[in-house]
DNA sequence: CGACTTTAGCAACGCTGTTGCGTTAATACC
DNA sequence: GGTATTAACGCAACAGCGTTGCTAAAGTCG
């Protein structure tokens, strides 16, 4: 029965609506999603109907009978994202409108197992739900920001970057085991590019996240969703070369875009080498947005936007159809975190993507 | 009613299919899209109504009885593809297989303005028409690949670089009211890169065609569908800078892979160049497949072909997992013709977009 | 020749969004 | 203050998609 993806398509693009207004009408909901207002009469009420939205009164309009007026129920669904570094576990909670409500990081043992991973994990996702009230449905999943390489698709992480004991450990699996919750898996970089695009909506389209975080990466958000590519390994942004015959790089070429700008005299011209970086990916993508972020990079945080935005004013054919917004992460270094926990939100509750029909919806105690 | 968006989907499916296996069947059908046998009855019922698909007689199997076997008709629709370069016009008729199947070149005036490529244009696509027995709706449209920068999604050219009279025109309006048929203006590689994808079918998810034609550029076809970005105007790779402080070049940069590429000593020396590009390329965006393609290229293609090859195998981390396929356009310097043909094809036989809608099916006589 | 296997297709159905039209709740006018 | 006007709401019937249940058809096998 494949009419459930209309229904959830149709749905995803109210949540998607609801999440960037404050509040919603069905005409303008219509006129926005090309539905018919009778149609989106039936999607709202079954977005009541699961919590998703409620009613928020009327709107006076100059004439006519006032029109109801809906708004999203941010902490209806929650979910709760990880980022694993290779120092330390965070752990952040997040809602349906992409807040923050809790954020915890702990240290991680040098070089850990899976298992002492899988350990700091299960007591972090026990705190939490416990500190929060969490249930199921409440509480979607959990999601995880990880060093690749890693496959995506299966969440098995192929064998990360400078740590042993991670050669093809299927951690979504091992995880969900664990936890008893669904459980996504994701490259850091890829998980922070959805937490900047489930907060802005869907002006969002093409746009990069570009963390600097001992390496260079760059999670990539094209035409409306996350871009993994053909063995979800793509973001391996930092070692692209910008410098033939430049400084060797750990991964074996010389001149990456990672090592050169490692070794830049200081904080301006590192800044100065990312810059260039981000106008070749321009070029080669034309994007909308760049969002700048990393634990690196947010120290000199002002220091990098200034620099991106100089070059792509000054580096890219200065046309004024060609518009670029360079910015910081509003979310800090809880980018990632919070992007693995949005994507979780953004599988149940996101566009579906017809290529894989998402699993049935849990069993919802209606009111 | 947005069921036809279903329907027309599973069209889509099935036709995907039919151009890359010889013969279909349903039962295997049913199981490749995950549809229901049943459906695929009514789905193969309508596309031999339509003329797209015929009877091929039946399978002889072990037990039981025989299956009805079905073939693409690939000559039921067919479209013209234009190549624009600064020298010549070149007219490609294509069919639903992705077969060309008659090609022209004519030579462009110096520095041609709108007016006189129409002319071209139009003399050109009368005598294709002449000569192939081309009616609507055998004949689905006329596609054009042409120098950026352009507005992909309303046709209107913004400025061909080194092309003077080409500000702001409105192309694809133009061809419209001057052909009396369908007309889609996409940029040159990007239509190339749709060829590719067209012919080889739903296993090229995340592709490019590189092309070396004057400049270089690279057309991307990510998750199953042409990238074309922000302002549609992705793909200008050859403005990546590959050497920071290299060689100036008309852009304003310094040391883009274009300037360096045109730089080196020799056909060695370039390919080598153009392979550590193509290695960036996918260490962003992780590609499963590189076309190599453009007038400049092809003369050494063997060579460059080898040059990437060898780059991809010694400069990529050396996983298994990580394959990617390496070759020449089948297609030669008709590709971004072709492409743009089947662009024509792919808008209305190609999986379709939930984001937009497309236009309802012209009036068919029926047998 | 009858049992078995596999495929085909009719008919009823469930669910999606759509259409038509009467109802409701407000303002504007006299 | 009553009445017309306006704008939004929502029931009911409908069209079209894939699904389900079941019967018929066309082969092979013993």
């Amino acid at each position: 029965m494949h009419l459930a993806f209309l229904r959830d398509y149709h749905e995803a693009l109210v949540i998607a609506l609801a999440r960037t207004t404050p509040t919603l009408e069905r005409g303008t909901v219509a006129e926005l999603t090309g539905l018919t207002p009778q149609a989106v009469s039936k999607v709202l009420a079954r977005l009541v109907d699961e919590g998703l939205l409620e009613p928020a009164g009327v709107r006076r309009p100059a004439r006519g009978k006032p029109a109801a007026v809906y708004r999203l129920v941010p902490g209806s669904r929650r979910a709760i994202g990880a980022h694993v570094t290779r120092r330390e576990l965070r752990l952040v909670l997040a809602d349906l409108a992409g807040t923050v409500l809790a954020s915890i990081a702990t240290p991680l043992p040098a070089d850990f197992t899976p298992d002492e991973l899988l350990s700091e994990l299960a007591a972090g996702v026990t705190t939490m739900i416990a500190g929060h009230d969490l249930s199921t449905p409440g509480l979607a999943g959990v999601g995880i920001g990880m060093i690749g390489p890693l496959d995506q698709s299966t969440g098995t992480v192929r064998g990360a970057h400078r740590l042993r004991h991670w050669q093809d450990v299927p951690l979504a699996a091992l995880a969900e085991r664990r936890l008893g919750l669904p459980v996504l898996v994701d490259k850091d970089v890829t998980a922070g590019v959805t937490a900047e695009a489930w907060r802005r909506g869907t002006a969002f389209r093409d746009a990069a996240l570009v963390v600097v975080d001992a390496g260079v990466g760059a999670g990539l958000w094209l035409g409306g969703a996350a871009h993994r590519g053909a063995h979800t390994n793509a973001s391996e942004f930092g070692h692209a070369v910008v410098q033939l015959d430049g400084p060797p790089c750990a991964c074996g070429r010389r001149g990456c875009l990672e090592a050169v700008h490692e070794q830049a005299a200081d904080p301006a011209a590192a800044a100065a080498v990312l810059a260039t970086g981000v106008v070749n990916l321009l070029q080669t993508l034309d994007l909308g947005h760049v969002v700048l972020g990393g634990a690196d990079l947010l120290p000199h945080g002002e220091l990098y936007r200034e620099a991106v935005e100089h070059a792509v004013r000054t580096q890219l054919p200065g046309a004024d159809w060609l518009t670029v917004e360079v910015s910081l992460t509003s979310l800090g270094t809880d980018v990632v975190a919070a992007g693995a926990a949005m994507q979780v939100l953004n599988a149940r509750y996101g566009l579906p993507d017809p290529t894989r029909p998402r699993e049935p919806a849990p069993a919802v105690v209606r009111g």
